[in-house]
Formats: structure tokens, sequence, C-alpha cells
DNA sequence: CAAAAGTTTGGGAGCGCTTCCACTAGACGC
DNA sequence: GCGTCTAGTGGAAGCGCTCCCAAACTTTTG
């Protein structure tokens, strides 16, 4: 301890390392491991001689050689298997995202955001995944063909998926909202409201929340007696909203209700039905899904169904966690989430 | 090489190593290494021995222990200096991460989203980069106080501003639209336009973007020889722009043109113009700043300034990306895209 | 045909960290 | 007074990989 010793680091080789560390410390490299990580074991002296020593030297620990030994990365991935326009402009995402920084950002995990385009790239964010770079992936909103779930589930990697997913639903984690449940509900809310003559514009039909939804719709329609057979597809924005109920309202101009499976895609029938000259909601009534910011700016307000995407994302990255935390085991978890009708202008 | 060995993983110890596909193929760890990693210096038997190890074992090496002996991470951090809620909002941040993501996307290189919440984050994120967790770093939207570029310059990270640096904008490199030229020609658009009274709805006076556009503004004012002393502030957001216009008006509502600092508040700023009963552009002009989506679906769709967002975050990471490779060295580099009018329908 | 030059190869030394384990001191009980 | 605990410590063994270097082999050349 009362050696004497040169203290500045050595020979200028870039960042201390815990050697380092130890040796201004006067303690070994064991002992300054235990101080920094936690202080198990580790009398109060030797403690504070660690402390001062990786504050004088200004030591980080290398993470590489950290988690080489701990096999954690403490970081995890945000999987988007989705074409990046799409992702930034959508506010799912930037919901998502939100909750999960939130969480994160209560313990020191960072975020690898891994945007898998379609096709080819989704083999690297595989091998990538598979490559144990980070502890855990959340995915997001993941489509029919990329069987995620199943390669995910193989991997062995903890994993929770935002949305119910295709196949392998019993295999992996999810958090969801009742698509279901929301999108017959907010159907009945139009069939007691008197409207008879129903159409959907639905979400792109390799999605579960897309397919679920119209299933709702469907379920509602068919309860009711009336015919469900006004159905276009969008993709979940606003664009493709337009066309589908152009394309609607043209095979089917009697329509009299439009159920449409997500509030950007509802935003764009409310421009085609200002055009069409359709008052909303004395002609055609319109409901949304989401409400995410969007159903209270669009003219007139919308009726829509809620889905608590940030809330959702943080319980699911909090489960995600766990899965990590208790490594392994635990077998997989579904929440969810009853979905909350939110009445406003245009229903 | 005709040694009759097992060929299994060795006792299910989880994913196989390096030495393990050795084995299997029948070389030695640095020939099996070589051969993963380009190739150099091996022999097509070799090679195609190790190759065939690989896909039998399903190997895929340890980044922690490779990075370890690299000291490279293969991942660059994406630093935003911004309260998430603005981040996942702003089509700026969409932009950028766009931009971003395209480039790292032909290269095998991750993205970490490096989300500082004001204040005390600051210091873990700081740590995070300090850590050597990844190659280099963008630093998008900082504000005066986080001194982001001088800390980073001593950690001696290679990284890229996108928007000009507070200080230390002689130490690190950065990419940003002239934000100050931009603004002036916008102005003096309207100068020309015949308007004499025109105020400015201007960003957050910590950002230099926002500081040099109002400078600008000020240029043309006073070079035309007219007052430049309605001038307000918002956040960038819309929100913000409501209330700053709504202060300008009150304060000058002689006003004939307006010049707003973004979008984002110009669309705000329409919707009070709309509230007072004046036309746009008849009574009072106004011009935007991004044009990133927003002011195509303004009413009446705005007139605008162009930053090429996507175009310059592609820039900046291309140029960070140059920086990780020629490891420290080539000195700053500032990288200034001349912007562009966009005439529309408000002036 | 030997020497020189080039190509492949494997041994082995780390990269910086955690953690097992054996060991030393005091604290305590009888 | 002497075993018996317990808390604290350091030595040393890896984690899985890359890369230097010298050995072994192959080709070229005089």
């Amino acid at each position: 301890m009362a050696r004497v010793n040169s203290v500045r680091p050595q020979s200028g080789s870039g960042s201390p390392t815990l050697d380092e560390v130890a040796r201004v410390a006067g303690v070994s490299r064991a002992t300054a491991s235990r101080a920094i990580n936690g202080g198990q074991r580790v009398s109060p002296r030797a403690q504070s001689a660690v402390d001062l020593a990786v504050r004088t030297l200004g030591y980080v620990p290398n993470p590489a050689a950290r988690s080489l030994v701990t096999r954690r990365t403490d970081s995890i991935a945000v999987v988007v298997p989705e074409p990046d326009d799409r992702v930034f402009t959508d506010p799912f995402f930037a919901g998502t995202l939100r909750g999960v920084t939130r969480v994160l950002g209560e313990r020191d995990i960072q975020l690898v955001l891994l945007l898998a385009r379609p096709g080819a790239s989704t083999a690297r964010t595989l091998r990538y995944l598979t490559g144990r770079h980070v502890d855990g992936a959340l995915v997001v909103s993941h489509h029919r063909d990329d069987r995620l779930a199943e390669h995910l589930s193989d991997i062995g990697l903890p994993c929770v998926f935002g949305g119910r997913p295709w196949t392998g639903g019993d295999r992996v984690a999810y958090v969801d909202v009742d698509n279901t449940a929301g999108e017959r509900e907010v159907t009945e809310l139009l069939i007691t409201g008197g409207r008879t003559r129903i159409g959907t514009v639905a979400g792109p039909s390799d999605m579960t929340a897309a397919a679920d939804r119209l299933a709702g719709w469907r379920q509602a329609m068919t309860a009711a007696g009336l015919a469900a057979d006004a159905v276009e597809h969008g993709d979940f924005t606003e664009e493709s909203g337009v066309h589908a109920t152009r394309a609607l309202m043209e095979r089917h101009p009697d329509l009299d209700g439009l159920v449409v499976a997500s509030d950007l895609m509802a935003a764009g029938a409310l421009r085609v039905l200002a055009e069409l000259g359709r008052r909303v909601p004395d002609d055609v009534a319109v409901v949304g899904f989401d409400d995410l910011g969007v159903a209270e700016r669009t003219t007139p307000t919308l009726t829509t169904v809620r889905q608590p995407v940030v809330a959702m994302a943080e319980r699911a990255t909090r489960l995600l966690l766990e899965r990590v935390d208790q490594a392994e085991g635990s077998h997989p978890m579904r929440l969810i989430i009853p979905p909350a009708l939110v009445r406003r202008d245009s229903a």
C-alpha cells in the first residue's frame, strides 16, 4: 500500500485498465473489480482507495472485456422489420420507442435499433441477434413471412413481441391490445348509431393487428346481420387510406359508416370524403384506431380505439428485461391490453 | 487432417467457438480466423474446409471477444440530447435517422440510439461514449450548455455533428445547411414581394440553427432598412408556433410577413392566422424552414427553405465512418449545404 | 540442382475483465 | 487458550478472439 510507484497511466497506451486502477489503489485486480461492481466483500478502506483511483485515472471499464466474461452486453435490440420510411412517420413507432427508452433509462441499458428492410436483411438481423450482440430483442412490427418468432425462439435469445406474432405465438412472449374486441366494439358503436351499410379500410393482410381488427369488424357485422362485404386494404399510411377509401366509395357509394384500421388511414379517408362532398358524421360516420395524436387533429376529430402504445411498450420492455435477468426459463407470457373507445366527432 | 474426432459441438456449452470450428475443419484456430475474416493467406483447401465447418456448426463469432482485440465494435451511436417526446415527433429526426440507417445498412454497422435527456443523463451518455461501446458518434441536435463538442473531442472518439455546434466547432466535424443564408434569402423574397412589416418566429435560442436563422432574418431586414423588432421564440414544435405567433400578432398587429424558423411552427402560425381571420398570403405572407413533408400539407401550402435532411444525414454518416476507419488524425471538416428556396402558396 | 523467394500454417501471446478458490486475519464461543 | 467462523484478499484461470512470428512447404530462378 505504501509502495512507491509511478501513478501515471502506463505509457499513454490509451485508456487506463483495471490493472492500473488496482496498482494505484494498492490492491489486487480482483479486489478492484469487486469494488467497482457493487462492492460486495470489500473493506471500506479498499473500497475508497479504489474509488479514488478510478476517479483520478478516469477509469471506465472496457465493455468488450466485461461482456466477454459476463456474457451480458447491457443492451437490447428493437427490431423493426419495416422499410425505414414507414418506421419514422408512423406515430406508433414513435410511441413505442418512447416507451422503450423510458424503461431502459431507469437501468443502464442501451438500445440498438435494428431496422430490417424487407427480404435480404432479415438474414442479417438474425445473424446479428444470433451473435449475442444484445441481451434481448423487442420485435415491433413483424410481417407474416419473416417468421421471426420461430427464429428467435430457436436462437434462444430472450425476446418479446409488440403485437401478436403470426406463428410461434406459443413460444414467445408478447404484448398486444385486443384488436378484435376493439374493432368489434367500435363497429357496434356505429351499428347502435343506426348505420347499416358499413365498410372497412383494413390494414396490410400480412400483419396480425390488421387481420384481428378485420375479424372484429366482421364479427360485429355478422352478429348484427349486416353484409360484411365492403373491404379494402391499405398499409396503415395516410396515403394508402386515401386510395382504399376512394376505391371503397366507388364500389359502394351507399356506405354510411367507415371502420378504418388506423387513424392515419382514417385521416386519409376523411380527406377523400370531404372531396366527395360527404359530410362526416352526418352522411358517413368514420372511426379509426390508435389514438396517438392524429385523431385529435383531424377535421372532424376522430372517434377511435385507443391503443396505449407508450404504456404497452413500457410493459413489453419490462417483460423483456425480466426475461433477460432470470436468463432462460420463464415460459412465454402474453399480455393483452383491453382497448378503450374514445368518442369524438366523426361518429 | 485425417484425425478422427467427434464432430459435434462440445458438450452443449452454448454456441460453438472458433476452436471448435478449427477442430472440425482440421486446421488451427489462426487459420480458421483468417479464413473467416476475408481469407487472406489461406489456401482454397483450408478456406472451404472452414466454410463448411462454419456452416455445419452454425458458428457466429463472439462480438465481445472480437472487439476486445480489434478495438472495434462495428456500431456507432446517434446521440440526441433532447427529451424523448420531441425526438419522435419532429420529422427532422425521422429524416436524420433515415439517412443514417441507409448508410449504415451498406456496411455491417449497427446503430445505438442514445437519447440523453436534459441534465443528469448527459453524464451517463458521456460515460457510455468514453467506454468505447461504439466506434463513433453522430450528435444530432445539441444545445448550448451540453458542451458535447468539447467533451467528445476530449474523449477522442470520432464524431460528427449534425448542425454546427455552439463551441468547439473548430475541433469537431459537422454537416449543416447554411441557415443564415437560407433565412436571409427567404426573407428577401418577402421584401421583394413588397412586404415591409415582417416578423419572425425564431427557434430556441440555445440552438445554433435557431440563432443562425434569426441572424439571416436580421441581415435581410437591416439591409433593406426595415425594423427587425418583431421577434418571438418557440421551440420548433407546432404548439410553440401557435403561442409565439399569437404573442407576435398581439404585439404587432400590423405584420404583413412572417418568417418562421421551422415548418412545424409555421403550421401553428397558419392556424393562428386563420383564427385571426388574416388571409395567407394576401394579408400576411408566411414562410417556413425545413420542407420535410409538413410544408406540403398545410393550407395554404408553405413556401419554405429546403433542408435536405436525409442527404445531410447520409453525408454526416459517411464522414463519420471515414473518420472511424482512418482512426484518429484527419482534422475536423465542415460541410455546409446550400439551402434551396421552395415556393408554394403561402408567400 | 541448390539457393532464393514466396505462400501457408500453427503456436502462442495477449486483449481487459470477472470469478473461483485458497488463504490470512481478526472475532467469537467454549 | 484454542478451535471455528467469517470477512476480506490476491493468485490464477479463463472468456473467445486476433495477429505476430517463426516454421514448413512450395515455387521460382540462376
